[in-house]
DNA sequence: GCCAACGTTGGC
DNA sequence: GCCAACGTTGGC
């Protein structure tokens, strides 16, 4: 199956690129959310992953990569939820605001901008690339 | 600090 | 099964 786009957000605050950096490769576990738990279902290793600081800095910062696949989130026993893990490959030379996302013409409806409440979510690869070359 | 959006919960 | 109340998230 071809690879596909994915868009992570978090509180850099709570966990940033920088600690996903120096940690490697970390379990993404926690998720609640019905919408944000298919999402992480339906990664498949090797896919690529943005990193969207919330809150404070409101910019994409960098690049992950899926690199295993959906298993039971082991910070519940509720067979619900499931977890990823992320392996950072590099940050973006020049992190890319949601302001400026907001006013591309191929950014502004991917659900970052759309629905601000999603965690986890798919970018078609047009986006991926737009932002990519965004923060270069 | 405020509040809009939205998901979840619980009473009926 | 509906919907009001409530809690959380995250932009402004």
């Amino acid at each position: 199956m071809a690879k596909r786009y994915w868009l992570f957000k978090s509180e850099p605050d709570v966990f940033s690129l920088e600690d996903l950096r120096k940690a490697k490769r970390t379990a993404w576990d926690g998720v609640r959310n019905y919408q944000a738990r298919n999402n992480l279902a339906a990664m498949q290793k090797g896919d690529r992953v943005l990193v969207y600081h919330s809150v404070k800095e409101q910019a994409v910062v960098g690049i992950a990569e899926v690199v295993r696949e959906a298993y039971p989130d082991p910070t519940t026993g509720d067979a619900r939820w499931v977890a990823v893990d992320l392996a950072a490959v590099k940050a973006l030379p020049r992190p890319v605001p949601l302001a400026e996302m907001k006013a591309d013409r191929i950014l502004r409806d991917i659900p970052l901008v759309r629905q601000s409440r999603l965690s986890v979510m798919p970018l078609p690869k047009a986006a991926f690339d737009r932002i990519v070359a965004l923060g270069t």
